[in-house]
DNA sequence: TTTGCCAGCCGCCTTACATCA
DNA sequence: GGTGATGTAAGGCGGCTGGCA
């Protein structure tokens, strides 16, 4: 499930009736927004996170190592520095130059391959020009990915950067993964929002039953010639401005209405017919749906 | 000021591989 | 050990945006 802290808006609708309260929540706004949501986390900022790795890039890598024994692919050649080779590649570019134009993203040519060779510790003997080996992220990069992304779900170059450096991986490897984690983010959401469009639809079909029904008993009523010559005559349904209930003038409604005991001069009317009574139970209901009583 | 080019990023779809039952 | 299901890293493409000449 998503958890409640990575949704930016949330939305609970209250069953009526038999039906069990689940609340559902939505998350209307864009990734792009996502961020102002993550700030309310009292979290160690994003800054403060890398300052440390940044601080001794030489303890950085020995530690990235340390929790990266075992997944040798991921780890970077000695004296080779591949970081520095697929990211900055001129003093002014920020930007990795691996994530480039899509012409030059992905060229193939050997630097290219030299670049992934490189993240996967496979030397050219052993890779094939067809080969696709796939590496699997540790649970320590991993859980490191997840802390971040949940500051940020996009990164800009700098945090990549500082983020790939702390890894040991390539900037690249860094933006799929937040790419990836986002496409996940959002198929669960989109479950979550299904979910909840599932619920609201047969809530709506349960109620439009059920009104379905009481316009059956209703018109049934009206086909009665002794209920109809009993009915009052025609008046008004009168609105409560404050509470937005529908009050029903002392003989129309049995046993008065103590919280409306008239319509009062200022409030609406709404002129219907002589079914006021039998429509006013209706029309607190409709009212208890907009203000459902907690 | 407008326009075209380019770099960079992202979303989306797909593929290929690893893992598990 | 073989196999299908599932998860996920990565490739590829199109679209958008900002900088620059």
């Amino acid at each position: 499930m998503v958890e409640k802290e990575d949704l930016g808006l949330s939305l609970s609708l209250s069953f009526p009736h038999n039906t069990p309260p689940i609340p559902l929540q939505l998350n209307l706004l864009p990734s792009s927004s996502s961020h102002a949501a993550s700030d309310n986390l009292h979290k160690p900022s994003w800054n403060d996170a890398f300052t440390s790795s940044d601080r001794d890039s030489e303890t950085c890598r020995f530690e990235g190592r340390s929790f990266l024994r075992g997944i040798d692919v991921n780890r970077l050649p000695s004296g080779g520095d591949c970081e520095e080779e697929a990211g900055v590649s001129s003093p002014n570019s920020t930007i990795s130059s691996v994530s480039g134009k899509r012409s030059e993203r992905e060229p193939h040519g050997e630097d290219h391959d030299a670049d992934r060779d490189c993240s996967r510790g496979i030397s050219d003997e052993e890779d094939g020009e067809t080969s696709r080996k796939k590496l699997r992220l540790s649970k320590d990069q991993s859980a490191i990915l997840e802390e971040s992304f949940k500051e940020h779900n996009t990164l800009n170059p700098k945090q990549k950067m500082a983020l790939a450096k702390r890894l040991g991986l390539r900037p690249r490897q860094v933006e799929v993964w937040f790419q990836n984690r986002r496409a996940r983010t959002k198929l669960k959401q989109t479950e979550v929002d299904c979910e909840f469009l599932k619920r609201c639809c047969e809530n709506l079909t349960e109620e439009n039953r059920r009104l379905q029904k009481e316009v059956h008993e209703l018109r049934a009523l009206k086909l009665s010639p002794q209920l109809y010559m009993q009915m009052t005559p025609p008046t008004t349904l009168t609105m409560c401005p404050s509470c937005e209930r529908v009050a029903v003038p002392p003989y129309a409604a049995v046993g008065g209405n103590r919280h409306h005991p008239m319509a009062q001069p200022h409030a609406r009317s709404i002129p219907v017919g002589r079914w006021a009574a039998a429509a006013a139970p209706i029309a607190h209901r409709a009212f208890d749906v907009l203000h459902p009583r907690s």
